[in-house]
DNA sequence: ACCATATCATTAGATGTCGAACGATTCGAC
DNA sequence: GTCGAATCGTTCGACATCTAATGATATGGT
C-alpha cells in the first residue's frame, strides 16, 4: 500500500513556515510587538497607502482583521484615526510618536532576525530559496 | 534612510505558506474536509500512536488543538475515543468507517496537489527547495 | 501503604484570521 | 436632482491555534 511517497512539498512548507513564524513571535514580543503590528507598521512607514483596504492587502490581510489590529493600535495609543475630511468613508490613519518609537525598536528586531535566518546560507542559497519561493507563490497564486 | 533593502526571507516565507495553505485548505473543503482533519487522519492511518500526546506531537500542534479537532471529529463520526483498559488516563483513538472513507477521498486531494504544487518545478528544483526548507527549520528549530 | 510528583487529557480564555452582513457615504445613470 | 449601485469601514460569528489551569490517573520514594 503506497500513501504519499516523499514528504509533500505543502506540509514542509507550512511546518517551516510555523516554525520560523514562531520564532518571529517570539522575537517581536521581546520588544512589546507582535507580527501583525509589525507589518501594519513597516507598511504606514514605507507605502503611501490612502486608505484602510489599500493598508490590508499591502499587509496581505482582510480588511476586517486590519480593524481589529487597528483597534488594539489605536488603543495601544499608536497611531489615529480620523475621517478624510475629502471623502468621510475613509479612515486616515497616522502614527503617534509612541508608534514611531515601537516601530524603531520593531526595525532593529526584524532586521536581525532577517540575518539570523540568512546566516546560515550562502548569498547563492538565499536567492535561490527566494526565487523558488516566489515561484511556487505565483503558480498558486496567479490565475495563470 | 535604509530600512529593509532585500525581501525578507521571513516575510516571503509566510507569505507563500499563507497561499499554498489557502489553496489547500479550498481543496480539502471541496471533499468535505479540512486541512487539520487531513493530517489527524493521516497520522492516524500511517504512524503507530499510542495516545493523544504523540499524535499532537506528530501532527504539529498542541494537546488542547488536538482535543479540539478529536471532539469535532468525533461528532462527526469519523472515530471513536475510549479510555485504556491499561492506563486509564489514555485514550485510544480509532477510526470509524465514515473516517476511512474520509481518509481515502482526501488522500487523493493530497495527492493531486503535491503534483499540481510540483507541476511547475524540475524534480531537481523540487529536491532543492526542500533541501533549503528543511535546513533554515533546523537552523531555528534545533537547539543547536 | 502513602503522599508528592509526573503524565494524560480537557477546559477556559486569549489571539489572529476569515467571510458575510451591515451602516454610512459617494458616485453615476437617467 | 434622485435613487440604485459601488465603496469604505465596522460588527458579528466562526475557526484554528496557543498557554495556563484543572481533573483524573499512575508512579515512585520513603
Amino acid at each position: 500500500m503506497h500513501f504519499l511517497a516523499p514528504p509533500p512539498l505543502g506540509l514542509l512548507l507550512s511546518q517551516t513556515a510555523k516554525v520560523i513564524g514562531r520564532a518571529m513571535e517570539d522575537a517581536m514580543a521581546a520588544e512589546g510587538g507582535t507580527v501583525p503590528v509589525w507589518q501594519v507598521l513597516l507598511t504606514l512607514k514605507t507605502r503611501p497607502v490612502s486608505n484602510q483596504r489599500e493598508l490590508a492587502a499591502a499587509v496581505g490581510i482582510q480588511g476586517a482583521t486590519l480593524t481589529h489590529h487597528l483597534n488594539a493600535m489605536e488603543d495601544d495609543g499608536l497611531l489615529t484615526r480620523r475621517r478624510s475630511p475629502g471623502n468621510r468613508r475613509v479612515h486616515e490613519v497616522e502614527l503617534t510618536e509612541r508608534g514611531e518609537e515601537l516601530f524603531a525598536r520593531l526595525r532593529g528586531v526584524a532586521v536581525g532576525f532577517d540575518q539570523r535566518l540568512r546566516s546560515g546560507f550562502s548569498p547563492e542559497e538565499t536567492a535561490t530559496l527566494a526565487e523558488l519561493l516566489t515561484r511556487l507563490k505565483s503558480s498558486v497564486d496567479d490565475p495563470e
